[in-house]
DNA sequence: TCTAGGCTGTCGATCGATCGATCGACCACG
DNA sequence: CGTGGTCGATCGATCGATCGACAGCCTAGA
């Protein structure tokens, strides 16, 4: 049997999970393969090992327990980017760093990942524009790595036109992790990240390995 | 006022459509935008401006209607691509012209590309085997062009491994097109292909623009 | 220490609405 | 007078959401 510290706040690792907790990993398991509007709320409920009418004891609305996961996701994704961003002056690296970071958070979490990528179109309202505002803010940090970059003799971005393109395509790139990538497979992630980093740096033209 | 040859079989360019290409249209507007489970058998009928049960005696299910325009999205980008492997012998080229025809198809179809691409996961048992037997089948198609690359002086390409990551990055990133090009844009669509183009070649490590 | 009262969490039952699908009737046309 | 196309009405099922009831537990006051 498990010893726990006394004084010890969080809640034991083996302990069962409690409601909210079962919840939430419930509706990422379903959004992410069914989609929203093909997961019903008795559906979440099973999952959960909870009644359709408990669920509504921890949530509001369908629609308000997906936003929670959304804005989860995308603010997990945010603290992360502005982290490497705030340790990280050379847009260069930088951009190398982001990569390794959105790929690593694809393939480790495709689930919360693939719900903010394909179910933003089930909002609409305010809902849709704060997912939406968060997502902007994410992919800001990307834009403050290769917007410098344009004229970089280091890389062959000749205009923001081009940044504007080569990010889509790299965002794209590496968000699709999340569609294929399976943690069994003979990849290990930490090589997957560094592939991903090469092809982009490689993509946006930049000459040396460093 | 536009002259018809009279032997003309086709349909006159501005003539009102029949039911079946309304229903067909409405589908593609509605589940890509909604999403299948997200649009109703009524919004459906709306759209196509006929009563839902009109709307049964040019289909079988609602199901029915997505394996339709799945597979007729997917037939058409098979035979387009066949036909650049047809046409063009040398595997850096031939992927040159893969890129640039699926590109142009997904800023051009985003409708017919986004459903093939995010609606599969409601489909099950036979029809989804058989769509995604098309979309493998697609896809041997882009192996077929980059698996002979491995070892190819031009590019960088070390093993198979390398060659199969390059593949789904540059699925995705040409896939993702759909997601954010505008036709209204200022970036024309020939433009966008060849700057894929370009990056594609890049990222696969090709030295010479040619 | 005992107990009354109020939270917290849980559920079965059920609400009105909407779902996908079907039916028989009707209408226009050949 | 049959056939292809269309529709209103309606089917049973399921949808998201709500209700009242109640069991367990914590705490305050006797």
């Amino acid at each position: 049997m498990p010893r726990r510290t006394p004084a010890e706040p969080e809640p034991a690792p083996d302990a069962e999970p409690d409601a909210a907790a079962r919840i939430r990993e419930a509706a990422l398991e379903l959004f992410a393969t069914r989609g929203f509007h093909g997961t019903g709320i008795r559906q979440l409920a099973e999952r959960a090992g909870l009644s359709s009418a408990t669920l509504y004891h921890y949530m509001g609305t369908k629609e308000d327990l997906l936003v929670a996961l959304m804005t989860g996701g995308l603010d997990r994704l945010i603290a992360l980017a502005e982290a490497v961003e705030a340790e990280e002056p050379d847009p260069l690296r930088r951009l190398a760093a982001l990569v390794r970071l959105h790929v690593r958070e694809h393939a480790e979490r495709p689930r919360e990942t693939r719900v903010v990528d394909d179910q933003i179109g089930v909002l609409d309202g305010a809902a849709r524009d704060a997912v939406v505002a968060l997502r902007d803010r994410y992919e800001d940090v990307w834009r403050r790595a290769l917007d410098p970059l344009v004229g970089d003799p280091r890389v062959a971005l000749a205009d923001a036109a081009a940044a504007a393109l080569a990010r889509r395509a790299l965002l794209e790139m590496c968000t699709g992790v999340a569609h294929w990538y399976r943690a069994d497979g003979a990849l290990r992630l930490e090589a997957l990240g560094e592939a991903h980093a090469a092809m982009a740096l490689r993509l946006v033209g930049a000459t040396s390995p460093r």
